[in-house]
DNA sequence: GCCAACGTTGGC
DNA sequence: GCCAACGTTGGC
């Protein structure tokens, strides 16, 4: 089993929406960069943890767990001309973009902040904290998830 | 295939 | 709101 850590917005998504929504489960649409798409293509399987990492708010930082409930398929977001990540591009037929579904497990007792995870020697290969990640998926190894659930 | 221009991400 | 970093686009 693989370990992931997945950033959204939580003025879009963040973790009580996903905790809140039917079946405690909803698609991981709208991710429109290339790296990120292989990883949820073709790497992700049923299962696999993730840390729901709210990003580009008051407080950056890991908030939560969930788990691949669907593996990937395409994005069909990408299809709808009303959609905010229409990508004319993309097409049913020959699909640009893939999401997987993830489902709720659970909140951590308090946010672990970026600016914590930063000032750790154990973390310092982890892509997140690396100076000019933008990337909105990335693999976090075994050591890496047992120290910041230890953390915690 | 190079690379300048442009758009986006996301911390601060 | 600023801006550094970086991915993408498109002209050549």
């Amino acid at each position: 089993m693989n370990y992931w850590l997945m950033k959204s917005e939580p003025d879009v998504f963040g973790i009580d929406d996903l905790a809140s929504a039917p079946g405690k489960t909803d698609h991981w649409d709208g991710v429109r960069n290339y790296q990120a798409r292989n990883m949820m293509r073709d790497e992700m399987k049923k299962g696999d943890q993730v840390f729901f990492y709210h990003s580009n708010c008051k407080e950056p930082g890991i908030v939560g767990i969930m788990k691949i409930a669907r593996e990937g398929y395409p994005d069909f977001t990408a299809f709808d001309p009303e959609e905010k990540y229409y990508d004319p591009k993309s097409d049913a037929d020959n699909p640009r973009w893939y999401m997987v579904d993830v489902r709720f497990v659970r909140k951590l007792k308090r946010i672990i902040t970026l600016r914590e995870l930063k000032q750790h020697e154990q973390l310092k290969d982890l892509a997140l904290v690396r100076r000019g990640n933008r990337l909105s998926i990335m693999p976090v190894n075994d050591a890496q998830w047992e120290f910041i659930l230890q953390l915690e």
